[in-house]
DNA sequence: ATGTTGTATCGACGGACATCAATGCAACCC
DNA sequence: GGGTTGCATTGATGTCCGTCGATACAACAT
């Protein structure tokens, strides 16, 4: 059912580390391409609504019948949309008799969120902070 | 030359407030269809590249005619992908003599970051204490 | 076994997008 | 002025993507 999700998550620890993140380093082609892949990804307002609704769920889990009927959309167009949001690695799913639940993958967000923050303590001698007088 | 950006930045502290963020409430359709247009910005490997390069320039800003040799594309492909970023409200850029200049927003940035950090101290008292379904 | 319901996959279609060559425009230089 | 360089815009083309109906598959009910 899942097997060639995107590696992009944790485990290589020596390609890009842990958090250098975009911001401060030029990204190599390599990396670009993979990170492009979430962010298509995160691309449609469907698939960000989906996202959103099964990662605020309180269980931690939400069945695709709950999901479904809360879009103008086809059935088929939504399961479209879950598979690439479980390509991209920002969820994964579970068969539970009839019906398959979908949940939040934390470690995929959290790490987009570290790429996407700039280093805290930057000397930042430039144009921004040139009118603060206080 | 710019007047036509999103308005996702901050500004509008009503409709979104500051820090709500994907993860802990579902998305309405308007936030998402706002959100995606920016994501769907950072979904391509040489956007990402581009901003990258731009966002880690040690002085903030970067000349086209330093982008433009650094990939195997046309002149006007990068100038495509640029004007892209910067419709999302990721860069900006000016016109100085001869030369144009490109910059990050982190505003945007920032908020993408926060939007995709879910909170820190949640009680989580997850799937094993809602077991009282009927 | 047969039927029913929930979900995924397939094939097709229309619109969106990445790319290019050609061209336009702005600023410099002679 | 005319020529040159840097960058943006235009128009065309091939590919990707979101959507659907039809269909297949899985689990349950009878």
């Amino acid at each position: 059912m899942s097997n060639q999700e995107l590696v992009v998550l944790g485990r290589n620890d020596e390609t890009d580390a842990c958090c250098p993140g975009l911001l401060t380093a030029p990204l190599d082609e390599d990396q670009a391409v993979e990170l492009a892949k979430v962010f298509k990804a995160l691309g449609d307002p469907v698939r960000l609504r989906l996202l959103s609704m099964i990662a605020s769920r309180a269980g931690g889990e939400v069945c695709v019948c709950d999901l479904t009927p809360a879009f103008d959309l086809s059935q088929p167009t939504i399961s479209h949309h879950l598979k690439l949001l479980r390509q991209a690695g920002l969820i994964d799913c579970e068969r539970r008799g009839t019906w398959v639940y979908y949940w939040l993958l934390p470690e995929m967000t959290d790490r987009l969120a570290s790429i996407l923050t700039r280093p805290a303590a930057e000397p930042l001698p430039d144009r921004a902070a040139t009118a603060t007088a206080s």
